[in-house]
RNA sequence: CGGGGUAUAGCGCAGUUUGGUAGCGCGCCUGCUUUGGGAGCAGGAUGUCGGGGGUUCAAAUCCCUCUACCCCGACCA
């Protein structure tokens, strides 16, 4: 993409309201624009980031074999009344509703809805296991939005949900949930840890979190240093401090502070009770089914990720969800035809090969187009400029590493194969 | 909901104490000069001073009221 055709507009200054690093740097790339209290628009290159996080999480759920469907974001009460939530939920549910005076909700969640379409759909054991999933808009009515994108009311999560015959079958499957979420944190390049988890407003017996660490996340996280065991502070009514001894017996207590980005849940028949889904087993007897739910907060991880990598000159994306992979900073652009055919060629071969590519072809001071690009957080720069007319060489910058590598051209006209196959080694 | 704060140009802010012509920086537009880490000069555009009401010859400024937003707390995937 030509930056110039991108509609990417950064600013200097802080917004006011902007309280931790990854939201002052999101409004100052100019990734999103806050709406009203909690709600944020997803601005083009917000949207790129995030579309990018979907797309790893929507191939490795499809690759687990999950079924991708969308519901409705509007629900009507009736559901919520049959599972008890209705009562139970409390004012974060959004209430409304229609012409009709019918009451409906914005969903915050969808385990009543998925349930409804199991017990329609599902009537066989030898249907099970199942497990779908979407990736929708929730609203959820915080008490107090903060942190931008971290604790919105609207955010972007993707929740799947699976139907099993007994708990056997459930825990083969949350095992493999289990890892497919950590197959998902380490494809985006997390730092993150897996923590035992109260299971909230959902119900349910066993559930994990997995969190981001970063300084500014809002849970605290108490593991050992010498074993698995890692559970979030919130379940002790005295939670341990860091070197005490560890609560399994392991070693001693070590603490960090997370930001949650997915949560599992084993649910039983929580559900499936109060709202009747049941199927026919071998022996040809209703059986209530069981459930599991497991949540990613796609939009949250975009924050997550700034939260976890960004230095004075803005964000340091990760690669796999770097809005692009890499910038070419074209100096003279505009002036210098040797500069702008080249530019543009490298660019088209770059594209061929499948990079994102940003093109700065704007007729701006070089400052700011290397303020920019770091800004936005593209990991790698190439610079074609006065080095270039001179000496035919081009730089390749390395945003994480601040590491510059020269790199020779034999002809001004054309992207030799050996520079393109210099490059492309680099960034991978 | 309790406590604290803010609202003035697209963004960041000053001006409010002591009422008297609406300001600054960034950004934006035009022209010229610049072009390897947020350039220079010259010219220019942009405001229901959050809304409503009141006091006054006169209100961004004083009074009343409403609203929105932010921070701390309780809540929460």
């Amino acid at each position: 993409m030509k930056y110039s055709k991108s509609g990417i507009i950064t600013t200097k200054n802080t917004p006011n309201d902007a309280e931790v690093i990854s939201h002052k740097l999101m409004i100052r790339s100019g990734m999103i624009k806050k709406l009203a209290s909690g709600l944020y628009t997803w601005m083009p290159l917000g949207l790129k980031v995030l579309k990018k996080i979907e797309n790893i999480i929507r191939n490795e759920m499809d690759s687990i074999g999950a079924l991708e469907i969308l519901m409705p974001a509007i629900q009507p009460a009736e559901l919520w009344i049959e599972s008890g939530r209705w009562e139970k939920y409390g004012p974060e549910l959004l209430r409304l509703s229609d012409r009709h005076e019918r009451e409906f909700c914005f969903g915050p969640t969808h385990e009543e809805i998925i349930t409804d379409i199991a017990r329609k759909d599902i009537k066989s054991y030898k249907q099970l296991p199942i497990i779908y999933y979407q990736i929708q808009t929730k609203f959820r009515d915080e008490i107090r939005p903060r942190f931008g994108i971290m604790r919105a009311r609207e955010f972007l999560m993707k929740d799947a949900y699976s139907f099993h015959e007994n708990e056997k079958c459930l825990n083969k499957t949350y095992e493999i949930m289990f890892e497919s979420y950590k197959n998902c944190f380490n494809k985006i390049g997390f730092d993150f840890k897996v923590v035992n988890a109260d299971n909230g407003q959902i119900g349910g017996s066993e559930s994990h979190e997995f969190h981001v660490i970063a300084e500014n996340g809002e849970d605290e996280l108490i593991f050992s240093d010498t074993s698995d065991y890692a559970i979030n502070a919130e379940l002790f009514s005295r939670p341990p401090k860091e070197g005490d001894k560890s609560p399994d017996g392991s070693g001693k207590v070590r603490i960090k502070r997370g930001i949650e980005v997915g949560h599992i849940f084993k649910l039983g028949k929580n559900y499936t009770e109060s709202m009747n889904a049941y199927v026919s087993n071998e022996k040809n007897t209703n059986t209530k089914m069981i459930m599991g739910c497991y949540g990613i907060g796609i939009s949250r991880i975009a924050a997550a990720a700034i939260e976890q990598s960004n230095d004075d000159k803005g964000i340091i994306w990760p690669k796999a969800i770097a809005p692009f992979s890499i910038s070419i900073i074209s100096i003279g652009y505009s002036k210098n035809e040797t500069i702008s055919r080249y530019s543009k060629k490298l660019y088209e071969v770059l594209k061929e090969k499948k990079l994102d590519v940003l093109l700065d072809d704007r007729d701006i001071s070089p400052g700011i187009m290397f303020s920019d690009s770091d800004l936005i957080g593209i990991p790698y720069k190439i610079i074609i400029g006065k080095q270039f007319i001179e000496k035919k060489s081009i730089e390749f910058k390395n945003r994480k590493l601040d590491k510059t590598t020269t790199i020779k051209e034999n002809s001004a006209n054309n992207p030799s194969d050996n520079v393109i196959e210099e490059i492309i080694s680099y960034i991978n």
